[in-house]
DNA sequence: TGAAATGTCACTAGTTTTGGGACAGTTGGC
DNA sequence: GCCAACTGTCCCAAAACTAGTGACATTTCA
């Protein structure tokens, strides 16, 4: 789980959106600050856009902005919008296998991940933008 | 976090060894019902036996075994002895921006990544191979 | 002494991830 | 109405990573 960089990246672009406080930002300045390039950038804010979490705007001037107050966007939100594999990346076993233990293999490990997958989205549950811009971004002058 | 196989093989392989209960069990083995390759299990093994979790004897009739009763090998010990890196994997993103978003995003994902790694820990350090294997796996006759 | 294992290295193949270009469609301003 | 500045989306190339596999020296048992 969280093993590709979509979702620091996306909380990136959600902390930069809330910084910039409501005024649309484009995908090339994200680009910038996030350190990628802006089509990337676009697909990832897709994902942001389907989950809820931010608006975009066409055209001239357009670019992204929080659909929300910060403080009315949590981490699990971001952590669903991104993550798309199981908390635990599983090997692939024979189920028909002779052996007891490999039939019963993923059964066991699906119940492994739905545990830690749990407790991860609980612990995000927690974590608010607003919280995050306040504890770590120092205010703009 | 858990996004590579090594995790959940590292698993399948403490509970087929934990189902032998007490027998040596070669790679080769091991591989067939893990459905993998035996080298490769070999170094995954190896990481098992540098963190205490098996034994591993040399020579004919060598192969691997537990170092201690299944009720006593926690889950997160198998965390710490397969994972190498950090709970979330973040983006690559300049220290020294001029954009304070960007000057204090290693320090802010960092956060996050440490209390998930916290809370995951937390519940696999509840689970014991013992309790894997009454829930999962049927007695051997 | 020979057979059967491990431990370890190196190489390959396949997959995944990221980088980046291209371009039609949309929008705002003059 | 036209131009400039964006997005959304597709595609392809490059890079990184993962797992598969073979080889072989070394160890151990009988």
């Amino acid at each position: 789980m969280l093993s590709n960089t979509h979702f620091s990246m996306a909380i990136h672009v959600l902390v930069a959106l809330a910084y910039n406080d409501g005024r649309v930002v484009s995908s090339d300045d994200l680009a910038r600050t996030v350190g990628t390039n802006p089509s990337f950038l676009r697909g990832l804010i897709g994902e942001l856009r389907e989950a809820g979490l931010v608006e975009t705007r066409l055209g001239k001037g357009g670019g992204a902005l929080l659909a929300r107050r910060p403080a009315k966007i949590r981490l699990d939100e971001v952590y669903r919008a991104t993550e798309d594999r199981p908390a635990v990346t599983t090997h692939v076993c024979d189920g028909r296998s002779p052996c007891p233990v490999a039939r019963n293999m993923e059964e066991l490990l699906g119940g492994i991940s739905a545990r830690l997958e749990q407790v991860v989205v609980a612990e995000l549950k927690k974590i608010t933008l607003a919280g995050l811009l306040k504890k770590y971004i120092p205010r703009k002058k």
